[in-house]
DNA sequence: TTATTTCTGCAACATTGTTGCAATTTGTTA
DNA sequence: TAACAAATTGCAACAATGTTGCAGAAATAA
């Protein structure tokens, strides 16, 4: 499925930025930085970056994957949809190459809290990864 | 042991604006948001409160429990020395009162991701705390 | 008390993120 | 295809977090 489709899909218009972000975002598994995107993204203005990362949110496309250093990380949503992001995965940071991966558990992260109501759970690893330690 | 003897045992001057901040810490096991922090020590300069919390974690009395919004939340080391802060708990964050607790995990969360060599651990989890779901 | 080192406050700045509004673009309907 | 309504974009202005350099003040050590 193209990434007009995708956005057609999610009841968005197909916009230049839009699709620019699409295909910033790559293959999904990766989550990037704001300011990669803003520099990948420089012939639009920043007001209409940030507006776009929301409406994209909203509709369930992408997902803010972490904070660091009050900067965002995007990455594009697995199987989220409007209004019901499921987000109870992993984002690996490697500390050499800065790369942010998002990954899937395979088994449940069993644990719960006395007294408290967990609705959702994100758990930020930080290392090395495969290729920098190789 | 009082602030003043702590911030010696760390090899920190004892100052005003350390020991205020220690104090609107409390007890330790909430983190508080930078913007409050900084409400509730609005006698001294905003730059001279970031250099103090950098300086505070460094020496390994507080650490920075985590971002959200672009906001950084502080709260009071539990056992961590200079350059070697051991973070692998847990931060819930009430979603009705706001209220960022840190919590040890009684039992070791045991994952592994392949191929990855993973240093610390970040866990939050978000839902309804005791006090609000009552 | 003095001297040295550290810390504080001020000014200036960079960056992220937001809001209002006018102009443009998109998708739809005729 | 032309025109219309609705959504999107770009611009300007703004607020907040966070950083850096430097001179004056405060904290410790002698």
């Amino acid at each position: 499925m193209d990434a007009a489709t995708t956005l057609k899909n999610h009841d968005l218009r197909v916009t230049k930025i839009r699709l620019a972000i699409l295909e910033a975002l790559g293959d999904g598994h990766q989550a990037k930085p704001y300011g990669e995107l803003q520099a990948a993204l420089g012939e639009f203005d920043r007001t209409t970056l940030y507006r776009t990362l929301l409406a994209l949110i909203e509709k369930g496309l992408i997902h803010k994957a972490l904070e660091e250093n009050g900067e965002s990380y995007y990455a594009l949503c697995g199987g989220c949809t409007t209004h019901a992001h499921t987000h109870d995965h992993i984002h690996f940071k490697c500390n050499d190459c800065g790369t942010v991966e998002c990954l899937h558990l395979s088994n449940e992260i069993g644990f719960s809290l006395p007294g408290v109501d967990i609705d959702s759970l994100e758990i930020t690893a930080k290392g090395t990864c495969s290729a920098c330690s190789a």
